[in-house]
This record gives C-alpha cells, sequence and structure tokens, in this order.
DNA sequence: GTTGAATCTTGGTCCAACAAATGAGTCGCA
DNA sequence: TGCGACTCATTTGTTGGACCAAGATTCAAC
C-alpha cells in the first residue's frame, strides 16, 4: 500500500545543493556526497540500484532518474548486470552537449568563437613551432588535400576543422584541446555556413597552404598574420539573419 | 498484464545515436530529432509526458529518463503541472559538471590549465586596454584589496578569481567568459592549493596591483610580462603528489 | 581440476496508483 | 455585466510492484 510520505523532501533540504527541491535532486545530491565522502575514486563501484533506494529511503525510479542525471553528467558509467561505476567522461559529455542544435548562430556567437579561435590559433605560435615535426608537416598537407577532393561541404568542413585541431594539438595542452574538441559542433557549423566549393578548394586550400610554410620556415609573424586573416576571412561571409 | 515486447530495442536501432542501445536512449534520440525536425526554439514546449509515451510506445518511466537526460543537458526545463519548455542553459550545465570534483588535480592538469589562462589573460591584452575604463580599474582594484581582508584561504581564491574573471569580461567575448567559467571550479581548486596567507598578502596582491599599474599605463608588454610571471608563479609552489 | 547447467543477482522496462500543484472553467455575488 | 472564490481536471512527481534478460555465481557431474 502506498505510504503518503513526505513527497517533496522540503523539510530534509538543507542540502548544499542548488536546486534541492524534488527528490531525484535530493538522491542525487546524497549520491554526490556518497562520493565525495567516501573518496570514491574513478574505477569504484557504486552500491546497487536497490541498495541505494533503501540506504536512501526512496523508489527505484527515483533512484534511477538520479543516475540518469550521474550517467548524463559523465561521471558514472552504469552496465546490465555489473552495476555502475564512477568514470570521468566529463569532457565527452560537454561534446555532446553542444551538439545539440537549439539556437541558431547568431552574428554574435560567430564573432566570438572566431575571436576565441584566433587567441588559441594564433597566441600559440611558440608551442607549435617547438612540437611540430616533418611528418605533422606531410600529415598537415595530406588533410588540406583532402579537403579539396572532400564529396560535400559537409565533408570539407570537417577536414578543415581536422586540420585545425591538429595544429592546436601540436600545442599539446590537454585542457585547451579538450575546449577546442568541446567546441567541434559549433565550430563545424560555423564553417558550414557561407562557404561553398570554390571557396574551399580556392582560398581556404592556398591559406592552409601558405600557414604551412610559415611554420615550416618558422615565422611566427607571418604565422599569426596569415592565420587571423584566415580565421577573419569567413566573416566576410556571414550574412545576418 | 505484461506484454513481453522487445525490452531491448535493438531491432530497429538505426539511429545515429552512438549508444543507441537502450530504451531511453531511443526515446532521448527521437525527442531530438523531433526538436530539430520540429524546428522547435527556445521557449516552445514538448508535448505532454504521456503524450510522448503515445507517440514513442514506450512507458512513462522510460519518457521521464530520456526527459531527466535533457534536463541534465540545460535543453528542457520542465515545471510541474506546466510541461517541458525548451530553454538552452548549456553553459551553465557545462559549468555543474566540473564542478563535480572525481580526480584529485596532476600536475601535468595544473600545468595544461594555467598554460590555457596564460594564453587567454596575455593574448587578449588589446580587447582589455580598449575596453577597460577608470571604474572599471577601481573595481579592480577594490576585488584585491578585498581579497587580502578575505578570512580563509578559500574565501581569498574566491577573491582572486574574482579579479581574473573581471579582467576575462572585459575582453567582450562570450564564448571566452564562458568558457573561463567552466573551468572556474578547476581554477579554485588550483589557487587553493599551495596558497598560503602570507603569499596573498604579500606577493599576489602586490603582482596584482602591478598588473593593474601597467593596464593604467596601456603598458602591453608590461602587462603580459607581468600577467606571465603571475600565472607562472604557482607552478613552483606545487608540490608533486 | 574442469566444465556445464542451475540459480542468483541486477539493471531495463512497464504498469497502476496516488499526491501535489496549477491552469481552466464555473458558480455565486455585487 | 464584472469579478472573485471555488471546484475540477490535467500534468508532473513519486511510489511500489512486477517481469524480463543477461551477466555472475554456485555447484554438481565428469
Amino acid at each position: 500500500m502506498p505510504i503518503p510520505r513526505n513527497t517533496s523532501g522540503r523539510d530534509e533540504a538543507d542540502e548544499t545543493e542548488s536546486a534541492g527541491g524534488s527528490a531525484v535532486d535530493l538522491v542525487l545530491a546524497q549520491i554526490r556526497e556518497m562520493i565525495v565522502e567516501g573518496g570514491l575514486k574513478v574505477g569504484d563501484k557504486l552500491p546497487t540500484e536497490r541498495e541505494l533506494c533503501e540506504r536512501f529511503a526512496s523508489s527505484r525510479n527515483t533512484v534511477r532518474e538520479a543516475m540518469r542525471m550521474l550517467k548524463a553528467f559523465g561521471v558514472v558509467e552504469v552496465r546490465p548486470k555489473v552495476g555502475a561505476t564512477i568514470v570521468d567522461q566529463r569532457m565527452n559529455r560537454a561534446f555532446d552537449l553542444f551538439s545539440f542544435n537549439v539556437t541558431e548562430i547568431s552574428r554574435q556567437t560567430f564573432d566570438d568563437i572566431q575571436g576565441f579561435r584566433e587567441l588559441i590559433e594564433t597566441g600559440s605560435v611558440a608551442q607549435i613551432f617547438t612540437a611540430v615535426t616533418p611528418d605533422d608537416l606531410v600529415q598537415l598537407r595530406d588533410i588540406n588535400r583532402e579537403m579539396v577532393r572532400a564529396k560535400s561541404i559537409i565533408e570539407a568542413a570537417e577536414q578543415d576543422l581536422r586540420f585545425h585541431t591538429r595544429l592546436v594539438t601540436l600545442i599539446g595542452n590537454k585542457s585547451i584541446l579538450d575546449i577546442y574538441r568541446i567546441m567541434t559542433p559549433v565550430i563545424l557549423r560555423i564553417m558550414q555556413r557561407g562557404k561553398t566549393r570554390r571557396i574551399i578548394e580556392g582560398e581556404t586550400y592556398r591559406e592552409h597552404q601558405a600557414i604551412l610554410d610559415a611554420v615550416e620556415r618558422r615565422d611566427a609573424l607571418a604565422f599569426q598574420y596569415l592565420m587571423r586573416t584566415h580565421l577573419r576571412a569567413g566573416l566576410s561571409t556571414f550574412e545576418d539573419g
């Protein structure tokens, strides 16, 4: 028989959780606390769902919804018949997060993203020059050629992005690369907008080649100038909606 | 009577979703598709849970778990009785994402984060100098003084971060500010590590002041040099675990 | 000791029900 | 007629229970 319990656990909602209203949020906060207090690390296993129900005096559905959120956060990975283990896939989750297209890219967003890229890609010239190898350059030119051979604008944009991501990888900074990867979906949409095959085969290809030439010569000023010009080239093609 | 239906909907798992195994993932993908195909924008309302059950031939729990994930992604906001409306709070969600401390900060992460900050904070000197007003400088010096008056290391670190965030805000680039905010929890943990009151009252305070002096003089080279030195100062205090 | 079958465990899904909150319609009164 | 209070229905939040399928475990047979 359903016991008419305190459905909205606001009485004991003294958690630090900001939105500690619903029972699911409460259980979520309790699980988080359990992880932190218990000093659980990546690889450790969480109790079973039914055990969590018992411990937090909640129904299984409530616990499951809380687990869903943890899964959405990339903090736990749950396999059937095995249980939930703590992981850290938050970067991948952040990546998924922005693949969700809910808003059209505004002119402002476009400018901001390109400004960010300009900061990253021109500012890290020293690290790139230090790390780059002849083999890297060969691969980069290959990518550039593949971009021209691409069958569609979308595919070409992907190669274009691959080119830039490859450069950013050379910086050797995982945080920067993670963030660049998180922005990938948005950057892709930007690239696909206002680009034609003619632009890709012509301007984009040549600009990439010129940038690689500058890398080869270790010409920092040229690299920065060419990269900035390259990134800003798209700005003119952007049409306000 | 429970109909022995196909519990693991792998038969029709022809979705583009990467992990389209479970029924929840399937419903999630279908809702996403519904949003995209239907051209639903921020502010639009989703059908009721029961309507989604009917449309996707799933139980209410399954739909609810899918909605939980959308909520975790910051894509929908659901109020009791009112229903689910589409929002875009993904940046806030990304912020929450990294407030979850599951791993200890390694030396490598420390270096990477500081390297990223160095790139952002020294590379945007032109934008900062253009945007800064006398009032901004007054506020920045206030923040710096508050940092010294802080009652705890944690509070001081928060003021320290506030100082840098205030500077980054001057860049006027929302994307950069968003990313800086996302990194806030990690940066805070870095700041709290290896800092003593002596360091905060002395070195940190003086370095901040010197940076502001450089801003006031519009001395770009000094600004970049001082900022870089300031950010790298912490590196020596970091002790390997 | 190894292997294979029986059993147990556990996550995945579904169902039925009730509580709570809120919007909408309705009734009564001025 | 206008408006406030009231009732009612709808919708989300939560619970308990049930079953299934598949991995993990146990145990018996060889």
